[in-house]
DNA sequence: TCTGTTTGTGTAATCGTGTACACAATCATG
DNA sequence: CATGATTGTGTACACGATTACACAAACAGA
């Protein structure tokens, strides 16, 4: 019990070898006799041996630790992906570190820590870090960069999320439906994203004549969606509201029903972003514009796969969303 | 771009003094003149350097990385603690390394994986592990184990979690309105967890002369709820149904509502366990036997400190769960 | 048999820090 | 002013692996 790791000159003691024939053993195809090998990962087992990791990856550049930037861990947009990717990396013996932004006071320095530990890749999944000071960051220790922002550089490569055509479908619906009166609820005052969603939305509008009316500024929760809902049904008179994401879509559903007496799709037209899993649920049943994840997170594992492989340059993805019907507009 | 990180002994060339200095004006109680101290530090920020973590913690036996053993990222019954302890460990400096068993085909070959990293500390939220496992292959390492699990061994803290007086309450106002036949809805089949949660009420059942008439087993998640209650309703006449979380609930009472027209709480009675926040939430509003996410993270990174300043022995905690009434029970 | 290749292993340097030890310079104290 | 404590810095080694190089043994082909 509690007895310190074994390194490997101690095994090589044990086992009548020198420590870089240890190191062999443990290396796929390196020279070494496959009865020593043998005799080494016996003796190993039985004390329990494995190689230091830490060492190892001082020593080969290459730590196999992955940053992860993620607003909120809680935060069901982000989970599933969060969820797949974990897995997809574990599988490529690639470990997750999680860095997450969202009530961290300074994200900088949370990042900065990161650094130091040399992680081989980053990706960025919030929209609350500036991607140049990600890149400012970690440029110096060579990882590259996947994120939705794009940015030209050298070292970082994009996953472009493209919803116009679906935001279009929808607002079509909507409005034949005979809706006309639209608001958009953010969820955030300043995210990139945030900003290129609305204005998918905002195009599909323009092109039938139409615009957003009001507006309102949520945090990506429940709890915001159903508040700025409240405000906003009470200050206008709007009679279909997009929201930023499915979350808060499902917060102001309930506000329209619970505190206005409105119901969907008849009184009011409700629509979320993302496409989270929890939408389809039977008493969300969400109309949302949503993104593939297993689309998205396989564009993300092959950028890494690539920079991991040392092949040239950043590379950009563009994936389009679809609309995903439910019974709330 | 992309140039390698400089090394503290490029740094030092650059100031003028020797790498031990450099190190020495990183370490906040070291004997340095405090002008030294200063001009290395603004050559460091000049030239992007940070000390590498990778070789600090070889140097240290200190990796200051956390392995977090859990069963999904995207279970909101995880996921809002997880947040918190990711938060806490932060701010105290110390990285997560998320380690995620759901969809992972060999969990201790991916809990052998992190232990070569020399983490300090391990927080088993999962209940797919066995203890006895993350025991045997953690101790090589030294870090303490933090578990729901009781154990008794030197490296391992627990966390206990009582929520019988709870449940005890739940059943009262259940059998109070009337209901006499109750279903129990496992998570999983053998989980040491998913057991003990249902003895609370087995127990508050007994009290009462009453017991759990129908069983079923689901996998924590919404469609399992909603599957295995269906089944359930179909096979048997239950007018309560206790389940293993409020996930499952969610589909549940969903479930009842849609394929058998039943509602809570008159028709049946559906309780949760966990007290996520979106049990609160408006369209849900669910009976749930809730346990303080804060006090319990509040506990958790109580022995982790401990631990950390090297504080003799592990302990054992023990927190009791409340009753948090919705409009399902 | 002689030479040239292949195979298996050990030696020693390296990765980037932290720190024990040594030593010079500065300071306090009588 | 002499002496001892304190302060600031450099040298050298340790942390635990990987790997270039060297070298002996085994083996191939003529």
């Amino acid at each position: 019990m509690n007895k310190r790791r074994i390194t490997s000159k101690e095994l090589a003691k044990l086992a009548g070898v020198s420590s870089a024939t240890i190191s062999r053993a443990f290396s796929p195809d390196s020279r070494i006799g496959s009865a020593t090998r043998d005799r080494i990962l016996s003796v190993a087992r039985e004390h329990g041996y494995q190689p230091n990791a830490i060492a190892r990856s001082l020593n080969n550049q290459r730590s196999r630790l992955v940053a992860l930037v993620v607003n909120a861990i809680g935060n069901p947009c982000e989970a599933e992906e969060q969820q797949l990717l974990v897995h997809r990396l574990q599988a490529r013996q690639l470990l997750p570190i999680i860095l997450c932004c969202a009530d961290h006071d300074d994200r900088l320095q949370l990042m900065r820590l990161a650094s130091t530990y040399q992680v081989d890749h980053v990706v960025v999944f919030s929209d609350m870090v500036s991607m140049q000071d990600a890149v400012d960051i970690f440029h110096t220790t060579k990882p590259i960069i996947v994120s939705f922002e794009p940015l030209e550089n050298e070292n970082v490569s994009n996953i472009r999320i493209d919803g116009s055509a679906a935001a279009d479908e929808i607002i079509e619906k909507i409005v034949k439906d005979g809706k006309k009166r639209f608001a958009y609820l953010s969820g955030t005052k300043s995210s990139w994203i945030d900003k290129l969603r609305r204005k998918w939305f905002a195009d599909a509008l323009a092109k039938r004549g139409l615009a957003i009316e009001a507006e309102a500024f949520g945090d990506y929760t429940y709890d915001s969606g159903f508040k700025e809902a409240v405000l906003l049904l009470h200050r206008s008179k709007v009679d279909a509201i997009i929201c930023g994401n499915d979350v808060m879509a499902i917060g102001a559903r309930d506000a329209a029903r619970r505190m206005l007496g409105k119901n969907t799709p008849d009184d009011i037209a409700i629509v979320g972003q993302d496409g989270i899993a929890m939408a389809a649920w039977d008493c969300n049943d969400l109309t949302t514009l949503s993104l593939d994840h297993v689309a998205f997170i396989d564009a993300v594992v092959d950028l890494i796969e690539r920079h991991d492989a040392d092949l040239p340059g950043p590379h950009s993805i563009t994936l389009t969303c679809n609309a995903r019907w439910g019974s709330t507009a």
